[in-house]
DNA sequence: CTGAAAGCGCTAACAG
DNA sequence: CTGTTAGCGCTTTCAG
């Protein structure tokens, strides 16, 4: 039915949709339950070409910009095309073309600040390339995450970006095979070969881990999100490896990987921070962790130092040293690749590792109790 | 062309793709390239039915889990769908049915953490309805939110949820006649009646101003967007009427609207606080706003006390007083109506405006200089 | 320069 | 329970 009633007071004059198809006997087969019933009743190539008494081929090229067509004709069809409220279904252009000048994306929650930046960027290179973006949230679910991208390959984007919940991507190998081009963002593919954008994950959480012990750090806990996803494990590597080239041991307490929820969080930072040898400094696998923890570590009196992985908006006034990575060039980067590839590109597939930048803020920059003073400036700028 | 090459190494072995269309001859008219430059020759209903033996139709009932197939056919077409990796085109079906289960959402920018809550709330409702969403940013561009909204028209999506950056929607009646559900966000639709959900943009305003004046303010700078943003002006008329409502005069110099770039917003601040008599308080328009209002008063040894528009993500640890209004709220009741309409509402245009609430953080309760002390709990909470 | 005919892959209607 | 036919609105081919 749709809506329609209530919009009686705004109704124009302009005759708008009072030219009726009139060759449709009423009982044809294949013919739904009257046409009045379907798209609200609009108008097609062929009205127009009626209205306009050319072909409907003629009015095709004049949608279409195409060349071979009078400049009276093409007047003549405009006029029709503006008095009917044409505009033509591009439904049914992608079934004749083959191509839907859209590609979708899964990610996992667009309500997450580090993914509203990178689905923008998406969306801008999409445009620059004529093409439309459909998106969904996994929220970090792989049945959810399955569903979405086969359901996007039935609207048959034309490429597929995906930013992996699960850790089996097999189940999209015949869609692939199909000719859907896929690019892997932010994690790896499971068990598939693919083209994956990544941050260096590894990298970054070293570097972080090595600042802190840097600045004197010895006993160091890891706050990161649930095993089995890529970058939380990544980071946790990174973690160890500073600590090991440190010969540091590290203590299983000082370990805790789960779920981000502000409570599991917190009592992870409780926990470290209490006991017979509380940690002196904190790393936070992402920004979900960062938060939490920085609300945590404000409620306590011990000055414990901090670093989380990405950037947070308002963290350079609170002074929280983080280590950045590029939401929005992740984005570009995939979208660059993909469409790359929908340009005809079939080599191997290719793996990109952006670089993070550790942006020393103060709360890194902590010394442990007992360690030289301070040599930072304090923590808001 | 389409991906393909590199992914030789993890080709299967199990035949997929090896059956093919064999009832058509190499010049039929209306056909394209060859078939295999169209969707990477998927195969269709037709495909599976001719590898099951059965008729095109048991195809479709199988794939829409419609009754009336035996369980031992059914079985039988399952294999072939699997054997040869079908799945249903919905782009035909689309056209076929006249419904493409997906909506639009036309914003302004993903990447502003406003947004993003908003779009996923969106999304989680047109997923409690089965349907997709596809959203555009329309960089505050009227050309480009005209144009995002018409191609997603031109889609055939079933209905299309507006933040509208432009103020004359004219453009859209024709899709709302032909049926497009229509719901405004944010800000209302320009020349057009239409269902609308708002914050209370000038309520809001004029409770966080009201606040900074019962803490003894007198002079209080207002900064705001730009004035062809409807909820900009909304929180200009509250600031003012709060103001006449206590019985001060305004001057000229404390407000300031434009651009939400952080050099004006700087440049904005630092004027009112210079010059013989300086603004005591600041109220921020909206989120940009105050987050670069915050960065300009922390360089500042003047304590002014700081009210902003939207919340923000550690808002809390600065404290920072806002007026918060709830984006996912305003998401979910536009997604709401618009599958109301949907489903058959077709009563007047509803209009909704969602309260807004005041969190005192400390920056809204600090007094001026000279007034009774701060009898207010201090900044961080 | 223009148009008629075929058909993209699917579903509705109807007939066995 | 199953299959055949028509056609959604568009683009392609090819013939005027």
């Amino acid at each position: 039915m749709l809506i329609a009633a209530h919009w009686h007071t705004h109704r124009t004059t302009t005759g708008l949709r009072t030219v009726a198809n009139t060759d449709r006997s009423p009982h044809t087969p294949g013919r739904p339950r009257g046409r009045e019933a379907r798209y609200g009743n609009r108008p097609t190539m062929k009205d127009v070409a009626a209205r306009a008494g050319v072909g409907l081929k003629t009015v095709s090229r004049v949608v279409n910009s195409e060349p071979g067509v009078t400049p009276d004709t093409e007047r003549r069809v405009q006029e029709a095309i503006e008095s009917l409220g044409f505009r033509r279904n591009d439904s049914a252009r992608v079934l004749r073309k083959g191509r839907t000048a859209s590609i979708g994306l899964v990610l996992e929650d667009l309500a997450d600040p580090f993914y509203g930046p990178l689905s923008r960027a998406v969306e801008e290179v999409a445009r620059a390339h004529g093409a439309l973006l459909i998106n969904g949230s996994s929220a970090e679910d792989p049945d959810r995450e399955q569903e979405l991208a086969l359901a996007l390959c039935a609207r048959r984007v034309d490429g597929l970006i995906v930013i992996p919940a699960g850790h089996d991507h097999r189940y999209l190998e015949p869609e692939i095979k199909a000719g859907v081009a896929t690019v892997f963002v932010d994690r790896p593919a499971g068990r598939i070969d693919a083209d994956t954008v990544l941050s260096d994950s590894f990298g970054g959480a070293r570097a972080g881990v090595a600042h802190l012990i840097a600045h004197g750090h010895r006993r160091i806990g890891f706050i990161g999100d649930q095993p089995r996803i890529h970058t939380a494990v990544e980071r946790l590597r990174g973690y160890r490896t500073a600590m090991r080239d440190a010969g540091l041991t590290v203590s299983d307490d000082w370990i805790s990987l789960g779920s981000t929820a502000p409570e599991r969080v917190r009592s992870a930072v409780e926990g470290m921070l209490s006991g017979p040898e509380p940690v002196t400094a904190l790393f936070a696998g992402n920004n979900r962790v960062t938060v939490t923890a920085v609300r945590a570590l404000a409620g306590s009196e011990r000055r414990t130092a901090l670093v989380g992985f990405d950037d947070i908006e308002l963290a350079d006034l609170l002074g929280i040293t983080v280590i950045a990575q590029d939401a929005a060039a992740l984005g570009r980067t995939a979208a660059e690749q993909l469409f790359r590839r929908l340009d005809g590109a079939n080599g191997e597939p290719v793996r990109v590792a952006l670089e993070t930048v550790l942006i020393p803020r103060g709360s890194g920059e902590i010394r442990p109790p007992g360690g030289r003073p301070d040599p930072v400036t304090p923590p808001v700028r």
